[in-house]
RNA sequence: GGCGGCAUAGCCAAGUGGUAAGGCAGCGGUCUGCAAAACCGCUAUUCACCAGUUCGAAUCUGGUUGCCGCCUCCA
């Protein structure tokens, strides 16, 4: 039974889904007026393992993640760089698929862009001024927050003390402070679209109302988006869809905690954000998804080049868990050596059980931190075992191993991390490595035939040296049974 | 000023009433020609501090201290 943290709440409730079976979900994506960094990573990849575990426990998912391409910060980038928004957004939006597809982040089910719904926006405020929520101030029109009972009830803020706290000068037409905007006119050289209450473009937070309601209903299941958002975008969500549709909204809000560098949030205005693609010239991708996934998604998690290294190792190792077993299957025979019955059983029983755990913790809350633990703690579990098989392993063993491989692969799945066949892992990696010291690949080979042969006449002195050699060049070797193995660092 | 969160080993990090997961680093050992990898053992009688509730608390309550976020564009 799934449980979420739900922001509205402030409790972790259990999920039930409006419509048996089926589960809606809006996700606040981006606003396409710069390259992703790490934080915006972080909150895809979340939602994406949300959905995938969804799917994974059965549901259909109707997956919605918004594009906001029409705002100041867009227009102002536009106009400095001598173009229109929508070269401005196209761009972007192009760079956050690559960056996506990078991650291994997945399409959502519909990804609508705010300016293909201008329509639907306009509908949405007709409705709310119909309904008196909204009111129109020479070619502006606001949303009135005090024709809201409820408004504050997700940030838990109250309007009195908000109105105590206002430091921004207010715009003297509108009728409470709070009050925000749905319709902006247009001021000279700005691009607009015709209304009913003249040309112009939409507010900040209308967009997602207008497309929530269009790809999900009034009402649906979930909403996401980053902490961030909490206040003023999701409230205001709240209070024009309640306003304009008269039923409930979202009935879950999932937030995502920040990223930051140096105990700092990491942001555009401070200067200290690390794009994803900086990162991923150093990282692994699913090193990167696996450093985000092993915090809870809700707490802060400090991002370092340290703490990407130290989970770019336990990846490391995770694989050549993988790549051992497989290495194992392929030795097989039809006789092999057993192990103790004692061990065989405990290994037996932990694989079988590894699903079941996988489960219970995801479905408490998502707990991802913990779900890494348990495919650390299955590494673990499943070496010692083979540490204790002294040659090819008989055909139930190899089973057994080839049925832990299949556990720890399937929970990758939903996590996205063990996608790749050991080989290829290390392969990539190896290829970044060389390519950047400009290191021949047969070269290598090369040195380590030469030191194998050293080897076999006793010659340890040259042997040592060309482990040397090779260290220096951040290959690292490993003296198997047979045959001897390199890696890159 | 208002609202909210966090504080667990050298570092990162789970754990929200039943006696401290996991990772990284370190030390000792097995294996190895020596290494590497893997494994074994050691590394928090204790969870910021002080009171309280309880048979029992890292977990609940009250207080103190420190850090952070939101209240303005922000994943």
């Amino acid at each position: 039974m799934l449980r979420i943290y739900n922001t509205l709440t402030r409790k972790k409730e259990i999920f039930k889904p409006i419509d048996p079976g089926k589960v809606g979900i809006y996700v606040c994506g981006v606003t396409v007026y710069d390259s992703c960094h790490v934080g915006h990573a972080r909150s895809m990849v979340v939602f994406d393992v949300i959905v995938r575990y969804l799917r994974f426990s059965g549901y259909s998912v109707r997956y919605i993640r918004n594009f906001t391409d029409v705002d100041d910060k867009i227009i102002r980038r536009a106009n400095s760089d001598g173009t229109d928004i929508d070269t401005i957004s196209d761009r972007y939006i192009k760079e956050f698929h690559v960056d996506m597809d990078a991650l291994g982040v997945e399409r959502a089910s519909v990804e609508p862009r705010a300016t293909d719904h201008i329509d639907a926006i306009i509908d949405v405020i007709g409705k709310l001024m119909a309904k008196e929520h909204a009111y129109e101030k020479s070619g502006d029109v606001f949303f009135a927050v005090d024709t809201i009972k409820e408004y504050g009830k997700l940030s838990g803020r109250k309007l009195e003390d908000m109105e105590a706290g206002a430091r921004v000068e207010v715009d003297r037409r509108k009728r409470n402070p709070m009050d925000f905007a749905l319709w902006k006119s247009a001021k000279p050289g700005e691009p607009f679209w015709e209304s009913p209450w003249g040309k112009g473009r939409p507010g900040w937070h209308i967009e997602c109302s207008a497309m929530s309601a269009r790809y999900l209903g009034p009402h649906f299941d979930i909403h996401g988006g980053g902490k961030d958002l909490i206040f003023p975008h999701h409230e205001n969500e709240i209070a024009q869809s309640e306003g304009a549709f008269e039923v409930p909204f979202a009935n879950y809000w999932i937030h995502n905690g920040f990223v930051n560098i140096n105990h700092e949030k990491m942001s555009k205005s401070l200067g200290n954000f690390l794009t994803i693609e900086d990162i991923l010239k150093q990282f692994h991708p699913e090193a990167v998804r696996l450093f985000l996934l092993s915090n809870h998604y809700r707490s802060p998690v400090d991002f370092s080049n340290e703490a990407v290294s130290e989970t770019e190792k336990g990846l490391h190792r995770m694989y050549a868990l993988l790549e051992r077993i497989a290495e194992f299957a392929q030795a097989q025979s039809g006789s092999g050596t057993s192990v103790s019955r004692n061990a065989f059983e405990e290994i037996s029983q932990f694989t079988a059980g590894l699903a079941g755990r996988f489960k219970e913790n995801m479905d408490d809350d998502f707990n991802t931190a913990r779900v890494v633990g348990l495919l650390f703690d299955a590494v673990h579990r499943l070496n010692r075992f083979m540490d204790e098989l002294s040659g090819p392993a008989s055909r139930e063993i190899n089973d057994l191993l080839l049925s832990g491989k299949e556990a720890i692969v399937g929970i990758g799945r939903i996590l996205g991390i063990l996608t790749l066949d050991p080989r290829e892992f290390f392969g990539k990696k190896q290829d970044k490595t060389l390519m950047s010291a400009q290191i021949d690949e047969a070269a290598v080979e090369k040195l380590i035939a030469e030191r194998t042969a050293a080897r076999k006449n006793k010659d340890w002195a040259r042997a040592d040296e060309i482990r040397d050699l090779l260290a220096a060049m951040d290959i690292v070797i490993e003296d198997r049974h047979n045959k001897t193995v390199w890696k890159v660092r």
